[in-house]
DNA sequence: TAGATTGTTAATCGATTAACAATC
DNA sequence: TAGATTGTTAATCGATTAACAATC
């Protein structure tokens, strides 16, 4: 499947289970492109592509839109996952419930910080890193998220990966080098930052 | 601008910081190629749109690409921006150095919630959303971001934009409605962890 | 039935890669 | 000079839109 079609499912499932929560049971290719600013055919082809079937005059039935979507997305399967860093950023998703939108279960929680070590959140205890290959191999865990600053980004990579580690969200600015087979999604904040200062530029 | 360029811009000016520290002071279109898993004839036509002149045998000096590429995305012109929100991700936010990599600065911070309000952080203290307009006008902010939660969002939006706020780097998960001229970007954790949990997979 | 909306094909558009002469 | 790397053009690829017959 398409990178941008993954992408614009996410969209959909979003705005989907808003739709749904207001009441609606349907939704036209129409609806969903006028708020994504696209063409309705491209919603349609997209919709296609994922394998579900609309109705002519009604549109799409939205219980069964979400259904594909969460299939295809492979959201439905719980992923145990260890968050790596706890400062600011790893504080803030700890408490929060970012996880579950996209399947995953928190399980674990690093840090090399003697200060941080033994806080409690989210019914988690926080762990030194020492105690990390053994917590995700005696825990399944699957995946790692990286809240370590950008000079510790590639270490705790190698640790995670070398725990057995599938797949890595990676906060920090440096590219990270992992094996083949190992998928690193980067979430990077300051991407976003400087796309806002681009498009608020006055126009010359 | 196409997008897509604006987007390998950031990339590599995050990625020529770093090999500036490390004592490099040029860089051909193949490294930068080989790191981001793209042509080397892509790199050089992104530089070409950028404007920049690179040397054959040695490749493009590191500062002028790096000079050039903050010029373009208007990284080095100050916005002034408030944050809308202070929870868990507001505070790591307003804690952080990521403003300053989209030439931002954090000049207010706004909640409804008296518990934090006048709470300080960064050098600023929390006010009520009451003071939102007068604020905004009188310290000439032009930016806002939005770490509400999403059923507050619009109306957040709204408080800004009506108080002048030319853009609007937004967390919550709902598309928000602004009128023409008003810049929204999203930033959409959530999708980033569906990406992840497709990209994991495994493949049938 | 009439009409709105789907599913599908063709046309357009934009982005990426390949190739190679020019050049330091 | 020789050779590595640029700048540039053409070819390929993928994604989006337009158009319309099929259908409920």
């Amino acid at each position: 499947m398409p990178k941008a079609i993954i992408l614009r499912l996410e969209s959909y499932l979003t705005y989907l289970g808003q739709l749904r929560a207001n009441g609606k049971t349907t939704a036209t290719s129409e609806e969903l492109a006028r708020l994504f600013g696209i063409s309705s055919s491209r919603v349609r082809q997209d919709l296609v592509a994922l394998g579900v079937v609309g109705k002519p005059r009604s549109g799409y039935d939205i219980t069964e839109l979400e259904r594909m979507i969460i299939e295809s997305l492979d959201v439905d399967k719980v992923k145990r996952i260890a968050l790596v860093g706890f400062g600011n950023l790893g504080r803030a998703l700890a408490g929060s419930d970012v996880w579950s939108h996209g399947g995953f279960e928190l399980r674990a929680i690093f840090d090399n910080d003697p200060r941080v070590i033994g806080m409690e959140v989210a019914g988690l205890r926080v762990r030194a890193i020492t105690e990390l290959f053994g917590v995700i191999k005696s825990e399944g865990i699957e995946a790692g998220c990286l809240t370590v600053p950008s000079s510790a980004a590639q270490q705790a990579a190698d640790l995670l990966v070398a725990a057995g580690v599938r797949g890595i969200w990676n906060f920090s600015l440096i590219e990270i080098n992992v094996p083949a087979g190992v998928i690193v999604e980067n979430q990077r904040l300051e991407q976003g930052l400087m796309t806002l200062s681009y498009r608020m530029k006055p126009k010359a």
